[in-house]
This record gives C-alpha cells, structure tokens and sequence, in this order.
DNA sequence: TAATATGTATAGTATAAATTGAACAATTTG
DNA sequence: CAAATTGTTCAATTTATACTATACATATTA
C-alpha cells in the first residue's frame, strides 16, 4: 500500500498526462503538453531547470517548448526578484486559453483560402464571361459558386471567432450558470 | 500568356492547395487535405483510380486518405450503376464539416479529463479530508480546486457542442445572413 | 471455376519531426 | 575583467509518421 505522498504524486501525475493528451489535439506536442501541466499544478512559478527536472527533458527542448506556449500565450514569463532565472507561470484559465486558440486558428483558415481566392477568383471570372469555349465557362462559372458558397461559411465563422473574442458568446452560453464574478 | 484551359486548371490548384492548407489545420496530412480538395472541385463523383491519377499518388495511400476522410465524414462513398469501382464524393457544406469536427474534438477532450479525474478525485478527496499531514492536505486540496474549477470549463465547452449539434447555435449567430434555405 | 478487377493490409523505405548535446551569446557577479 | 550562470541556437541523432510497392483477399465476370 502506498504513502499519502505517493497517492498524491500519483494522481497528480495522471492528470498532467491527461492534460498533456488534450493538449496533443491543440496541436502541441506531448512533451510540450506536459510541461503546462507542470506549470498548470504548480502553485510557484517555475524556472527552466525546475521544469527540467520535473519534466525529465534536456534544457534545449524545455526552452523550446517554452516559447510555443508564451507564444501561444497559454504561459506567461514572470521576474521574480533575486533571482537571475527567468520564472513561468500557466494560464489557467481553460477557456481562455480554448477561445484564444480557436479565434487564432479560425482566422488562419480564412485567411488561407482568401488569399487563394484573391488569386484565383479574378481569373475565373474572366473566363466565366468571357470564354467562347461553353466547356470552360461552365467550369469556371461552378468553382466560383463553389468559392461564393465558401465565403458565406467564412462569414459565419468570423462572426462566431468576433463573438468569441468580445464576449458576446455569453450572453448565449453564460461563463458560471451559478456563481462566480470574472 | 498562358490560354485559358491552364489558367482555369492552375486557379483549382491554387484552391485545392489552400483547402489542403487550412485541413492541415484539421489535423490531416496536406497529402489527405488534396484529396478532399479534388473531390470538392469534382462536379462527378470520383473512383480511387481517378483520385490518384489527379494527386499523384499511390493507390494504397489514396486508400489510406480515404479511409480518414470518410471516418470523419467529409467524403461519402456512393454507388455508380454500372461500374465496379468506389466512387466518392466531398461533403461540400464546410459550416457542417466544421462542426461535426468539433463537436468531436471537444467531447474527445472532456473525455480525456474526465477519465483521468475520477481517478484522481477520490484519491485527492481522501488525502484533503483525512490526512494528518497539513502540507499534503493543503496540495490536495489545491489540486481539487483545480479540477473543481476545469469542471465548469468543460460545462461550457460541451454547451457549446450541444448548441452547435442542435442547430442552436443558428439562433445565435444565423446561418444564412440574407438569402436561401436549407 | 478460371481470369480479371478492385480495394485493403503488410512490410519496407523515405521523409519529416522531435529531442538532445555542445557551442554560443548575453548577462551578472565577484 | 575573468568566471560563472542562464537561455538560445545549431548540428546531429533518434524517433515517429507518411508513403509506396508488393502481396493478399474479395468480389465479379465470362
């Protein structure tokens, strides 16, 4: 039968290892996972070699992994006086970091296909009205709708990545049902 | 100057490019990201053999994608009377292909957590309640704080998923701006 | 039932990604 | 200013993933 301190290490472990797997579909590696979910249970701020020994990685991959969580803000660097070592803290707060995360891939998306279109769309209209070969015209004419269609998707995912980032989305879901002020 | 057959073939690839782009995005392979790509701009439903002729790819491959593209429904497979061959053709509504997408992904990622806490939970719950060690009653408690509050987190998230599965979320934010049924 | 066609599974290869150790630059301390 | 500390960059290695060619199973046709 174990310690209390072993339980206790034991549980807390499986929970960074969860937290680090749902990390995995935000697009980061596991080993990047685990090092927020040290920080995330951490209640000091922690150093890079605190990490590293926590995490059992070498320096290099902590510092890596690092700078692709402050710059996906799900961490943020903090001075702490007397002290040379940079200091880490988590953002904890999940939903924040889920909506930063959605809004910024949202726009990437969009993005990426409105600067294809800007390329692309100009040409097929050209020879959607002016092409003397019915073939073609026809063709161009169905990717533009495709394109056209495309857009009022984009439309709408703006308007749920804009309701998102002002807040507007709790007026539909509220934030705590019960209690709690932000 | 190019003619018009090759501008029209070079403005699908820009846009089948960009589709593989933001499916990345989505977490398949830019590989699997053209394959969907091609069967969007395909106004006929496609056989494998079409498919890997137009990405240039092995067949085992093209099967490979195939197999993610139809688990996670962006592509259908449909029957061609008179031809032995699969064919397959895109699920073109990406509003839709977006929220089944994500719906997926939130319930995935409470499941995860949910998993790893009913372990955890009891075990924190005793050492919080029980033991004689205030250090380690102190983290325990903290590490139930935590999870307590991850809880109200995934309350939103899946109300969230529930309203997009339902369709409610079109009270929100409409789907259709202006024009046209569903 | 033999011959052909189609799609899938397997195993090997190629490609890409993650991880590390060591060198480096920048900063601080004595 | 020398010595030490910290964090980052880079090249090299390991590891994982994607891709392909081949073999296989299944279904279809004659």
């Amino acid at each position: 039968m174990k310690n209390e301190e072993e339980i206790l290490a034991h549980s807390r472990d499986m929970m960074i290892s969860a937290i680090a797997q749902t990390m995995v579909i935000y697009g980061v590696t596991p080993s990047v996972g685990r090092i927020y979910g040290v920080l995330y249970f951490s209640t000091e701020p922690m150093s890079l070699d605190d990490i590293k020994t926590q995490v059992a990685m070498s320096k290099a991959s902590v510092s890596n992994g690092m700078r692709e969580l402050l710059e996906t803000e799900m961490v943020i660097k903090v001075w702490k006086k007397g002290d040379r070592k940079d200091h880490y803290v988590a953002e904890k707060d999940f939903l924040k970091n889920f909506l930063s995360f959605f809004i910024k891939k949202i726009r990437h998306e969009r993005n990426l296909i409105i600067k294809a279109t800007e390329q692309a769309q100009p040409n097929l209209e050209k020879i959607a009205t002016n092409s003397e070969d019915k073939q073609l015209k026809e063709e161009a004419r169905k990717d533009l709708d495709l394109i056209k269609e495309s857009y009022s998707y984009f439309e709408w995912t703006m308007q749920l990545a804009n309701a998102m980032e002002s807040g507007e989305i709790f007026n539909f879901i509220p934030k705590n049902p019960e209690k709690k002020e932000e």
